[in-house]
RNA sequence: GAGCCGGUAGCUCAGUCGGCAGAGCAACGGACUUUUAAUCCGUGGGUCGCGGGUUCGACUCCCGCCCGGCUCACCA
């Protein structure tokens, strides 16, 4: 902590004014700013202005173009010189808000537009409204009888501006001797533009609303070092655009999975975190133990066995969204705790969930970023539907020219392939993992646009109905963006002789070594004997969804507290 | 679990061949009533991740450990 801050605190301890207990506040910051602030369609302009300021960005240089002292900013690629005029053309647009001029190119001639009157038409006067505001002070620049500063929340930033005049010599000294960057702070005022256009609180009145301790981050340069923004996130979430841009994303698009479900006549349940038994998926479980039942219990690997017993129960449309827990290795597309969530329906097959799952898609991605194309690793995906559809051994028949009976029954072969092909550990593998290797080394990386993979080994799904037309097979698609699965169903097996063979098949795998292999659930069986309808089932990963739709490359960027080892 | 890379001031980063620990921002003092990465003058600030070793001398070289990132293995 720093000594001169906590000196402040406790001056703010003796005034009585430390820690106040509530702040009436009008809007949040985003509001008052996208009520004075119209959006942008990209209209393409030409303006002249003077450089004030060029900034080296990430997408390139940002630029602060003057004219007679009105201000916006510009990207571009051009190296301006500071002092310079120029004329430049390029598309209207928003940075943090602010009005910008995108993708700017030098321009000789054109119809020029006064950066005064672009302004005006897209920031609006506020006409002197009254507002009270809270945010965190993140910038504050003092000129002796005047001080401006920038009050942000997560929903945007706004200038404050404070003087001798407008709060009276007495606060403006005390603002100057106890406020900090960092620090929390209330403020009423009026609502103005200043000289160069930016929408600015007028301070009436001010609270410091909480101290911060600690300095901010760099205000330029933010917080990069990822272990601090992952352990503190909060510090993260304060200081990069993007992790607050990223975390927006992910909150609209769970809004718009659990929109989507329950206007299509979903039920939201919530089934058992800690279980007797970890089923319903290949993974290894978390165990803890419960001491009034003096139990073991697991952490669940996935709830899709609680969620067929509600289908059992009646219910006829049931999703659950929520975290479940694998005792595996991070990476980046693995974190120990992730959300899923997973929906079933009565009376439909898999290929009725095919189509479901691109409506679904698509809802989701129009509601959270308005667009079905994403850029991801730099190439396009396009999730307009229909999405293209293969099958597991045509894709693994294109790569290897073998096919289904090949894996299925020549075991020797397909092991001699599998070490041919760089397979680790080919010589140990079960049948099933084996074939899962190939397929995951040869094909799936390839699978970049939305495409389905239907078909699967019965070997890999012991949960997944025999396929009508052929009893090798289950009927089960996976969804593939990216060369990552990203959703998995079959049509349900609901026929509880066949199930308990699977699950014995499963303890089989598990004796010759195979630890994921999954368990016997007795309960389970017991309720597929009362009888469950035909029933489809898909589980979505929503980490990776995200992963795509924000385009980021690592799941800890999508997670807001990922897991790290305890310092 | 293995390989590679990284950890230096509150933050972002330099640090040459082993020779007094550096800059910008932030902080502190001063000037400045429309600034906006404000500006100008001045000041303070370090367990160089931790522990050993080599050396007259280690941020720098060697060994071990901790934490993180990437790749691989495992997994969704």
């Amino acid at each position: 902590m720093e000594g001169t801050r906590l000196e402040k605190l406790q001056k703010l301890r003796e005034k009585n004014l430390a820690y106040p207990y509530r702040f009436e506040v009008s809007h949040y910051i985003g509001e008052v700013r996208n009520k004075y602030e119209k959006p942008t369609n990209g209209e393409e302009v030409v303006v002249k202005g003077s450089v004030k300021r060029v900034s080296k960005t990430e997408e390139g240089f940002l630029v602060r173009l003057a004219e007679n002292g009105v201000e916006m900013l510009v990207i571009t690629e051009e190296e301006l010189k500071t002092g310079q005029e120029y004329t430049l053309k390029g598309k209207v647009g928003r940075y943090e808000g602010k009005l910008c001029l995108y993708h700017a190119s030098l321009e000789t001639g054109g119809e020029l537009q006064s950066i005064r009157l672009l302004k005006s038409s897209y920031d609006l006067e506020p006409e002197r409204e009254e507002v009270s505001l809270g945010g965190r002070l993140v910038t504050l620049r003092s000129m002796g009888k005047a001080l401006f500063g920038h009050l942000q929340d997560a929903t945007g930033r706004i200038q404050i501006y404070l003087s001798k005049d407008t709060v009276g010599e007495d606060a403006f000294k005390e603002f100057e001797e106890l406020v900090d960057t960092g620090d929390i702070l209330g403020v009423r005022g009026r609502l103005f533009r200043t000289n160069t256009g930016e929408l600015t609180v007028e301070v009436k009145s001010y609270t410091l609303l909480a101290k911060s301790l600690h300095a901010m981050p760099e205000k330029w340069h933010g917080l990069k070092d990822v272990e601090v923004r992952y352990r503190q996130r909060y510090l993260d979430l304060i200081s990069n655009e993007e992790a607050r841009r990223i975390f927006l994303i992910r909150s609209k698009l769970v809004q718009g999975v659990r929109n989507f479900l329950n206007k299509e006549g979903f039920l939201e349940v919530e089934t058992p975190i800690l279980q007797h038994v970890a089923s319903g998926a290949n993974a290894k479980p978390f165990l803890t133990y419960h001491n009034y039942l003096e139990q073991n219990l697991y952490l669940r690997i996935a709830p899709e066995l609680f969620l067929k017993r509600l289908i059992v129960g009646g219910f006829n449309r049931v999703y659950e969204l929520g975290k479940n827990f694998r005792n595996e290795g991070v990476d980046t597309t693995h974190n120990p705790e992730f959300t899923m969530v997973e929906f079933y329906v009565a009376y439909w097959d898999y290929t009725d969930l095919m189509d479901f799952t691109e409506r679904l898609i698509s809802h989701v991605l129009l509601s959270t970023i308005g667009t079905l194309k994403v850029n991801y690793k730099g190439r396009e995906i396009d999730f307009t539907p229909p999405y293209r559809r293969y099958k597991y051994f045509e894709l693994l028949k294109e790569k290897t020219g073998k096919g289904k009976d090949f894996f299925v029954k020549d075991l020797e072969g397909l092991r001699k392939l599998a070490r041919d092909v760089g397979v680790p550990k080919a010589d140990s593998l079960t049948h099933s993992k084996l074939i899962d290797k190939v397929f995951d080394l040869l094909v799936e990386d390839e699978l970049w646009g939305p495409c389905f993979v239907l078909d699967f080994p019965r070997l890999l799904s012991p949960l997944a109905k025999t396929h009508r037309e052929d009893p090798e097979l289950v009927e089960r698609f996976e969804l593939f963006v990216a060369g990552k699965e990203l959703a998995n169903a079959y049509t349900e097996l609901n026929d509880p002789i066949d199930q308990r063979d699977r699950f014995m098949q499963q303890l089989r795998e598990n004796e010759m070594g195979d630890e994921e292999a999954m368990q016997m659930d007795e309960d389970f069986i017991t309720a597929l004997e009362y009888g469950m309808p035909p029933t489809a089932g898909e589980g979505i990963g929503i980490d990776r969804l995200v992963m795509i739709v924000a385009g980021v490359d690592s799941i800890r960027e999508v997670i807001l507290f990922p897991a790290l080892r305890r310092l």
